[in-house]
DNA sequence: TTTTTATTGTTATTTTTATAACAATAAATT
DNA sequence: AATTTATTGTTATAAAAATAACAATAAAAA
């Protein structure tokens, strides 16, 4: 199944809201419903649930349940996956922090840094690992996810010995255009660009 | 000028890339040279310097300095913009270290709290208020971008006192769906849908 | 000087994404 | 029992974005 990128952005945001609306009871939802968490229309909604091959039930809507789970099987691996930081600056804390305990399928194993202080130690749980390490770490961890928050001169060379560890996937955060090859799945999370397009559009208004 | 959403995102990338190669003394660069920076093609490029009317010089290229004074005209005010940041817990105080000084036209001159520990203090330099205040510190301080990262459940209401407040523009960490009326832009930044983009991608790989 | 080459700028086409239209139908109402 | 209503699922259309095609031309080479 070959599932548009935008589609899957909403699933992973259907799935967090749904959860919210089962937690308070709630066993089956409208695609306006759904629309309405997200701001967006139930036409969207109900189209990215056709492509995902689920049906709801005429005049009772889905099952909020199922819907979830479905979601869970499109998105996660059973085992699920694990995750590891590499950069434990402000920021590298701050999302490590950020995801602990939020998604019980994407594990943050290890964070990786080159600081001596901090290598040998554990953050929030979470074991700190001298950059060295990675070549043993990444295949005894069993890591496929990695996410680069080290400075922008330090991005390219982190990504370079991540793939050459034998990583899978890749959220960068470091605002730097990164040279991987294309068996690695690359996502780009550019907060500048972000700040930017902000101030763009406030501008005209 | 009606530039396309995506357009100002790789121009705001062209300017940080472009500012490098300023400082290591380049004067002109090919429309593929840009390219290879970013990793896109030179014909987005090219297309994308067309609209915002810029025009190159045939063999030789764009002219660097011309280049980046021209996004910033697109993209900056001559004064610049002042921006908050709501919420100094870790993402907060992580996002603050990490634009200070990156930007020069969009300046962080508050962070709002409601914790009285950290309220009336400076954090790198920047006064933390209590939320309270954030009706006269708007104006006071001429602020007109938010950026909310605070909890989930506190995000809009964190959303709708920045809007009452007369906020122009927000960035949203919160991973939560804001709803706030049309007049203010809203760009959704939302780590854990990118995370789980990336499991997907990696599941499948 | 003439030809070739490298590059820009722009129009045309394709692909991706979102929106609209509507048929099907279970449940509710009359 | 017949009609209306609310909702899903799907196909059709439109909009946005990316890619391809190519004309124009300055510079370089012949």
């Amino acid at each position: 199944m070959q599932l548009p990128d935008k589609t899957i952005e909403r699933l992973s945001q259907y799935r967090r809201n749904l959860l919210i609306s089962l937690n308070k009871g709630k066993e089956f939802i409208f695609s306006h419903e759904i629309a309405q968490l997200l701001h967006i229309t139930p036409v969207q909604v109900r189209r990215d649930i056709m492509l995902i091959g689920y049906n709801g039930t005429l005049r009772k809507g889905y099952d909020v349940k199922e819907l979830i789970d479905l979601i869970g099987r499109i998105i996660d691996t059973d085992e699920g996956q694990h995750v590891c930081i590499m950069g434990l600056g402000n920021l590298g804390k701050a999302i490590l922090k950020y995801f602990s305990g939020k998604r019980p399928k994407l594990k943050i194993v290890a964070t990786f840094d080159i600081n001596p202080e901090k290598t040998g130690q554990l953050f929030a749980g979470v074991p700190v690992y001298h950059v060295d390490e990675l070549d043993t770490k990444i295949p005894e961890l069993n890591i496929s996810i990695g996410i680069i928050t080290v400075p922008f001169d330090k991005a390219n060379d982190t990504a370079e010995k991540l793939v050459e560890a034998g990583i899978k996937g890749i959220l960068n955060f470091s605002s730097k255009p990164l040279n991987i090859p294309d068996h690695v799945y690359l996502e780009e999370y550019d907060m500048i660009t972000s700040l930017e397009k902000v101030a763009y559009h406030t501008k005209k208004g």
